[in-house]
RNA sequence: GCCGCGUUGGUCAAGGGGUUAAGACGCCUCCCUUUCACGGAGGAAUCACGGGUUCGAUUCCCGUACGUGGUACCA
């Protein structure tokens, strides 16, 4: 059955090497959205064939990033499937075979240079023109290994236990192109592109032998990934013709890169600005050092995904938020982009923001308690935290803004405004507030309009104007010039508190 | 250095041989609100440069510049 006819199956194979960024992210969810907008399978693999590069943890920080952001895979080491094992160092094995047979075709050799001799011979060769010198067509003349030696001596060393790389043999004054569906034709000349290691002398596969056979293997029919990968794509399409015809291979979708404000997106940028790159928290266990993610900062998942989803592609309409169902529905890799976008994080603010102002305060309530509660503001009603996040979410850009937009209505401001207040404080407005409290003492119904008009009808028989009280009061009950309206506030902290605050600021103004 | 990829306001971007070159974020002004927000109305700001092709190029072609990726027994 030819590729196109095949059920879709997409992959993202990520290393577990630390935490998951912007871009990686991104690349799951265009993976995910071009599979579910397909009725495909999304397949999550893990590439961990660098063992020194292994980081403990890395992989269930993986699984922990997709799950918060909705984004589950089909099948992968943790989920199961019927194409595993979905970790490669756990499919050492066929690489091998696969890395003799293009041996045993002539499209790859053994090299026994040891990392000495390569050193030494980027530096016998390395020129002011050619600053870096590639293990190629000419260069692995002059170089231990198959090509080189009889085939005895090959043997011998084999025999002995002598350490040996495979290599693949490029081949000379090629041009290898192939149809990216992102950028179209792109097209290489073989000359340029070096002998790449497919087979280290640990015996694990590096990654251009490792996605072809496990592309193949998994039956991937497209596959996704950065940019960065653009130059290395030759050697990628050339093992497909060697190994399982370029029928089979699936189609490549380079994905434009993700950038910082000054280039590159780096960790270093997130601290810099002020913003955090991965998705989640994520500490290095190798030496501690801690990152911010997204979402211990403040985002709803929904909001990542809508903000990570525009960088780099549009629907073509005016519609900016988007749900994870209308992505699906919309999205197309047509419309992705051909070149990198910087992040910016106020327009990121901004759909958080967006997501909060149009989410429900059931659906908020979870994200909204747990901030509070890690702020020391437990023993909450639910009732009551909903209405009172149905008051401010408009305030909130982050849900860590819940904090400060609310802490008021659960307990007394540790301290007050009073420098706003002094300047036009007197004593008839003192005089105003103490009666005002009287008048609260005695109302039977604790409602907004009676706390409303027995404010103003006070204000009325004293000759203030009512304005000119509702800033004070405000800062009595709030702390400070925020929130929404006083006499709201004032119902739903109740009558006693309302009384206190007002009773307890006063001395406060009056203190010189 | 070499190779690949890219280039519409500060940012994300629509568009594409003839347009007043959408929209969003941010910024500014005003309205609403005697708070802060929300909301509403406006405003400033763009086709990297140089050559072609064409009656006409932001759009097509070629260069240049700039950016970005690769140039590892890392992915």
């Amino acid at each position: 059955m030819s590729i196109s006819q095949r059920k879709v199956r997409v992959r993202f194979a990520p290393s577990p090497t630390g935490g998951l960024h912007l871009g990686g992210v991104r690349t799951v969810l265009y993976n995910y959205l071009f599979a579910k907008k397909n009725g495909g399978e999304f397949i999550l693999r893990i590439e961990d064939t660098d063992q020194t590069r292994f980081v403990e943890g890395a992989e269930q920080y993986i699984y922990d990033c997709l799950a918060w952001c909705g984004l589950e895979p089909d099948e992968s080491p943790k989920h199961g499937g019927n194409y595993g094992p979905y970790r490669q160092s756990e499919r050492k094995v066929t690489y091998k075979k696969y890395a003799e047979e293009l041996i045993s075709k002539g499209h790859a050799y053994y090299a026994f240079d040891t990392t000495e001799e390569l050193e030494k011979m980027r530096i016998a060769f390395k020129t002011e023109s050619n600053p870096s010198p590639q293990y190629d067509a000419t260069i692995r003349k002059s170089m231990k290994n198959s090509l080189t030696l009889s085939p005895d001596e090959v043997n011998n060393l084999l025999q002995s236990g002598t350490p040996y790389v495979v290599r693949i043999k490029m081949p000379e004054n090629e041009t290898i192109s192939f149809v990216d569906m992102i950028h179209e034709e792109v097209s290489f000349d073989s000359n340029v592109v070096d002998d790449k290691v497919l087979l280290k002398a640990d015996g694990m596969p590096t990654y251009h032998l490792a996605v072809v056979v496990d592309d193949y293997l998994m039956k991937i029919t497209h596959a996704f990934r950065g940019e960065e990968w653009l130059s290395s794509a030759p050697v990628h399409v050339l093992l497909w013709k060697y190994l399982f015809g370029l029928d089979n291979m699936p189609q490549w979708a380079h994905l434009p890169l993700i950038l910082g404000p000054s280039g590159k997106l780096s960790k270093r940028d997130g601290a810099k600005y002020g913003f955090p790159v991965f998705a989640m928290n994520w500490t290095d266990p190798r030496n501690n050092e801690f990152t911010e993610g997204f979402k211990e900062k403040g985002f709803l998942p929904e909001a990542f995904v809508n903000l990570l989803a525009m960088l780099g592609w549009n629907s073509g309409t005016e519609q900016e938020l988007f749900s994870l169902e209308e992505l699906v529905q919309h999205f197309s890799i047509e419309r992705v982009h051909k070149s990198g976008a910087k992040f910016d994080y106020e327009k990121a603010k901004w759909f958080n923001h967006e997501w909060i102002k149009n989410s429900s305060a059931d659906q908020l309530f979870d994200g909204v308690k747990n901030v509070l509660s890690s702020k020391g503001i437990s023993q909450i009603e639910e009732d009551y935290l909903k209405q009172v996040i149905e008051l401010v979410k408009e305030r909130c850009t982050l849900v860590s803004d819940f904090f400060e937009q609310s802490a008021y209505f659960f307990r007394t401001p540790e301290s007050i405004d009073v420098d706003a207040l002094k300047p036009k404080w007197n004593e008839q407005k003192r005089l105003f507030f103490e009666q005002y409290c009287l008048h609260l003492q005695q109302l039977n119904d604790w409602n907004v309009s009676e706390i409303e008009s027995t404010f103003k009808n006070l204000a009325t028989e004293m000759a203030i104007k009512p304005g000119e009280l509702q800033l004070p009061m405000r800062i009595m009950l709030v702390g400070g010039k925020f929130g929404p309206a006083v006499f709201d506030i004032a119902f739903h902290i109740g009558k006693e508190n309302t009384i206190n605050r007002i009773h307890s600021a006063i001395p406060k103004i009056e203190t010189p």
